[in-house]
DNA sequence: TGCGCCAATGTAATCGTTACCATACGAAAG
DNA sequence: CTTTCGTATGGTAACGATTACATTGGCGCA
């Protein structure tokens, strides 16, 4: 392969004009440049991007760590970030941790092994440095899509799960619902907590009790929305709406309810959240919140870059949010004469 | 940073017994090694991967080039890659190409500039360097974990495409249906190519005579099987069972023959292929063929390793084919009695 | 003519490893 | 007692770019 050496030998001139040529055409002469770029084409020239990167002290490259990939949310997020490093010649790197803390830890080490520049996380965990951080020394730019109950100072980007929930349930009250279920997300995740507090909200704001017999916990898939719903029916406690924090237990949910033999909507009405290209096309189409997942991942790659600025010229660390709309569907109807789910 | 000098000096060694320490620890004696290992700790040493990489000329990176990795088939592919890169010190570089076949000659070129060592493509087109190999030099490794009509020599990851749409169309004609559609992917893609060729050979075992009217194109998207199925049903050709060639296009058909107020599987059978969990909880669940996504991605990032190996001891060249199996659920069943859809 | 300045280019240090080769030393073999 | 060998370690030249600093030549202006 050959290198900028070989290119300055040819084109005549020195290696730091073909650098300069590359990087900043600007101070170059045009005739020069043309000569450098025909020795490039001749030569099949590439620079090498572990060299740059060493001399430079930057990779290029943000390292996206996330639970999963394996799921529509996730690559949503990821999709959007790739979106954006794609026209910033940043390439992104896959981190997916299976909720190890230690392999958060280990991404977080990339950082300072420069690997990647910056980190931008869909965690429910923070890493230690993030939790504990030095004394001396600065913090790696993370960028968390995520929220945190803790006071970090982390830029970040999310949307507003607190209100988002209160909407659904607002929507479910609206249509004569009082005894509406909730289907939660793992909850030591401060997410969970954040949507299921939104759904007392909702209930407080139509003066309707919270019954924590009517709250199930998932884990946010298809089976743990299926087996809340089992759940929730064999328990017996009467329901005529449900709300699940995301459309994957929703259709789970959905799921349940149609081997037991009872309708949706005739019977509960389900709603979601997070608007999944599948619940517009499931049978019934799922009453949901759109959430703006890949805007998510392309504002946080844009609050990378900010971070990955020179620090003269960087903006303040900032929270984004982004909004959300509820999207009614044919899950939800008003509320029916007799109660018949879990009876 | 502290680097490699640091801790020479640190713990009283030269840095070419650090590097030993590090990447052969059997060539160094156990005291040194606890020596250097203390002074790695005391000044919060990590290794910088660039400068590594450009000594070694391997930057331990793959890339992972995709048309789009939001959609459950390539996300649960590109799981699969990074489930074996992790336990292979690589790691996953995220190339997304929205189909633009420049895009996937960038990409390529990155394996040149360093970027990555190896390319694994899900990809309906080929780079130019594989198409047009130039006279001298050798190919960079590249994994296809898609099915192309060239006679090229990539190793390659795959199931059989073409017996698994027969599997489905016998499946179908063992319930009584003749009268069977399909609805293909972009018929450009040599894999849709495929699946049709598979679901002629379907019909000719099961000696029924094909007809091209009962053949429509989609694009694997929901809303593609949606439409194709409209436009099936608006032809007025009588049929009583639809193959689809993915599970998104016979979620999107399901929902518009639900639309239409037809009952799957009492007025029509949808079939689909791939087994993406949203089919199992769909209303009613799908019948599919199953497809190993995860493992064709695994599989394929374990070709890739193979062909990063030093040349002396690298296997051949491979071609991997996965076994595929048919899910028979509720949304196919017995041909009904009297014909109701397109007529 | 002489001075200063700017544009274009060259020289060489530097980034942090790895790996080749040399060396030192003790043990085993002759 | 010398030679040979093996193990542990040290010295240092790459790897291939970027960039601070130096150099050159030409031009405008007093």
């Amino acid at each position: 392969m050959a290198n900028i050496k070989d290119i300055a030998r040819v084109a005549g001139v020195s290696v730091a004009t073909v650098s300069r040529a590359l990087s900043t055409p600007s101070m170059v002469r045009p005739t020069t440049i043309e000569r450098i770029e025909a020795a490039i084409a001749d030569l099949n020239y590439q620079p090498n991007h572990m060299a740059a990167g060493l001399r430079r002290q930057r990779s290029d490259n943000v390292l996206v760590v996330v639970p999963s990939i394996y799921n529509p949310f996730t690559s949503a997020f990821v999709e959007g970030i790739e979106n954006v490093a794609r026209t910033s010649r940043m390439r992104v790197l896959l981190g997916i941790t299976e909720g190890d803390r230690d392999a958060l830890n280990t991404y977080t080490a990339m950082i300072a092994g420069k690997q990647a520049d910056g980190m931008i996380l869909l965690e429910s965990n923070l890493p230690d440095i993030v939790v504990n951080p030095p004394a001396k020394g600065t913090l790696p730019p993370i960028v968390s899509a995520c929220e945190y109950p803790l006071d970090h100072a982390l830029p970040r980007v999310k949307i507003d799960n607190h209100e988002a929930s209160a909407l659904v349930v607002s929507h479910l009250a609206g249509l004569g619902h009082r005894r509406i279920a909730a289907v939660t997300g793992p909850i030591n995740l401060f997410m969970s907590q954040d949507r299921l507090a939104g759904y007392r909200l909702g209930l407080a704001r139509a003066g309707i009790e919270f019954d924590a017999q009517l709250v199930h916990e998932g884990d946010f898939t298809l089976q743990s929305g299926y087996d809340a719903m089992v759940r929730l029916l064999d328990a017996g406690t009467a329901f005529t709406a449900v709300a699940c924090s995301n459309d994957e237990m929703a259709l789970g949910a959905m799921s349940a309810l149609r081997a037991r033999g009872l309708s949706v909507p005739d019977d509960v009405s389900v709603a979601g959240f997070d608007d999944l290209r599948f619940g517009a096309y499931a049978s019934p189409p799922l009453t949901t919140v759109h959430s703006p997942t890949v805007e998510i991942g392309e504002a946080a790659m844009r609050l990378m870059l900010d971070a990955l600025l020179p620090a003269d010229r960087q903006p303040p660390a900032r929270e984004v949010i982004l909004p959300h709309r509820l999207i009614v569907r044919e899950s939800t109807a008003r509320v029916p004469a007799r109660v018949v789910a879990g009876t």
